[in-house]
DNA sequence: GACCAATCCCTACAAATGTAGGGATATGCT
DNA sequence: AGCATATCCCTACATTTGTAGGGATTGGTC
């Protein structure tokens, strides 16, 4: 497993984008992020070059010279390490008691209830 | 709500000491938490500093002149802090997702389903 | 063929975090 | 009394994170 990389809060938003669609130039993610981020382009473009050292992005150049740019990593992937270093941070690792918490600090309907329970089950005889 | 202020991994593993057992000295923090941290006392001392700082760990001297500490929040507020923030940033805010999840990465025996379908069912009519 | 806008790379810089060291002081022992 | 300890406070210093600015280059445009 290449372990992946620790991607910060600010780098997670850029992430996201890419995930959701790529490649893009960084002018292009500039843009896209603007209404949530509001980042200047050379902050955008920061966050490329580290995500790039972390190993968390790809480049290239395109035909017409223009750096373009798209995750080297999966989402569910860094979803998943997320999840685990959240679950041993606070909750010592233990996977019940989070889903206990959450389960009780949320307010769910009875459809997405219902929804859960089915994918408990699920989850026993997979 | 006193908004509760932003506590980060080595100090996390410091509160976890305090709210298992306070007041203590900051000798006696170091040591209990030699065997998993293996800090310097004097880290240990940097960390309450800046807990005092963000107000999370209170303090107070006692008879003999030396200083214990105790948390200033509650635990379960804490992680109800930090579990909103995390569900922010990895899953948009949404409960559902998140607890899908979980349930979905996580080898959970019949029992914990069990009690978890429970608790969920609980959680509607609460 | 000179200038403007887009792109790139390098550098910056403050705050937060992880991890202490040094030196002053108080305190108990011998 | 003098010394070893325990405590405290102040300071330090590298790394990571958030957030850019400046200046060089280049491709169009008039």
């Amino acid at each position: 497993m290449p372990s992946l990389p620790d991607i910060s809060e600010s780098e997670w938003n850029l992430m996201e984008a890419l995930w959701e669609s790529s490649p893009h130039t960084a002018s292009e993610l500039t843009k896209t992020l603007r209404p949530t981020m509001n980042w200047a382009e050379n902050t955008v473009r920061t966050l490329l070059t580290r995500l790039i050292d972390k190993g968390a992005v790809k480049t290239s150049e395109n035909d017409s010279g223009t750096r373009t740019y798209l995750p080297a990593v999966k989402r569910e992937a860094c979803v998943r390490a997320e999840g685990e270093s959240f679950m041993q941070r606070i909750f010592g690792g233990a996977a019940k008691p989070l889903l206990v918490h959450f389960a009780q600090n949320s307010k769910l309907n009875a459809e997405e209830v219902r929804e859960l329970k089915k994918i408990l089950d699920q989850s026993l005889n997979s």
